[in-house]
DNA sequence: GACATTTAGTTTGTATACGAAGGATATTGC
DNA sequence: GCAATATCCTTCGTATACAAACTAAATGTC
């Protein structure tokens, strides 16, 4: 019987852990999650997609998303506008704050990326990248 | 300017999220979260160890434990006791259905990994399972 | 020995996660 | 053309996470 230090989901959850609190920190100054960091990039490829795009884009439950806009809404980093053509649908627009904070933020999160990755060389990490995304398949 | 898909704090968060959705439906029966069984794990190790060191081992928080040992005791899973020596420090033992259903969660959890890391190789598992504990450093 | 400090746990507030049920709107089948 | 179905989103309930404030108990200092 394996101990759990060998469990390689305790490792993933904690792994997951580290680089969380690592990044959530980063973002602490701008009032910005990780979470809602990441709707942003979803966004600065593509303005004004629907709510449920961005679910499908970065694998998020539509009821998480549905609370996680309003902040960034109350937040002034988008707005939520009823797709013309279909009304149930809602598209997701950039403000001005969440378009112009875009070269900060992406710097934050290259710095994040590196924080955690120091410790391996340039060979471990595109290793590591590909079987983090092997194991999502 | 990387994508998103490029960022290993994503992609770590991924593999995480499929890894703990995974462990999670394997244990629905047992009306057990993959949290509950890291502790009772930890707790098949060394019996009525303290919550603290609970949270030490298993890098959990001490407010996140509190709630999770609650539901755990009323679950009938563990109890928890006072100390003599240090009347600050709670003791948390298993229970006999605790002990007695170490085999078949153990059986679980080896069946979700594998699960997990069904596209990997021997070689790979072992180098995700160092590059993990690696970045945690 | 009294008071400050530290330590173990709890509680509260906020933010993901996600299953399940509900509401509004589109689409389909006949 | 309308009833059944499907789709998009919200709301509710439960479970992590974790910062911050709080209680109770132990320890350290003088």
């Amino acid at each position: 019987m394996d101990k759990f230090q060998d469990c390689i989901i305790f490792q993933l959850a904690k792994a997951y852990q580290k680089a969380h609190g690592l990044f959530k920190k980063r973002l602490l100054p701008y009032e910005l999650t990780p979470i809602q960091h990441l709707i942003l990039e979803a966004l600065w490829m593509e303005d004004g997609i629907s709510q449920k795009d961005i679910g499908n884009r970065l694998v998020l439950d539509r009821a998480t998303l549905s609370g996680v806009l309003d902040r960034m809404s109350s937040g002034g980093w988008v707005t939520k506008e009823q797709d013309p053509e279909d009304k149930r649908t809602l598209r997701i627009c950039l403000t001005e704050k969440g378009r112009d904070m875009k070269t900060s933020l992406a710097r934050e999160r290259n710095q994040a990326n590196e924080e955690l990755l120091s410790g391996l060389n340039l060979e471990e990490k595109v290793l590591l990248k590909r079987l983090l995304k092997d194991v999502q398949k």
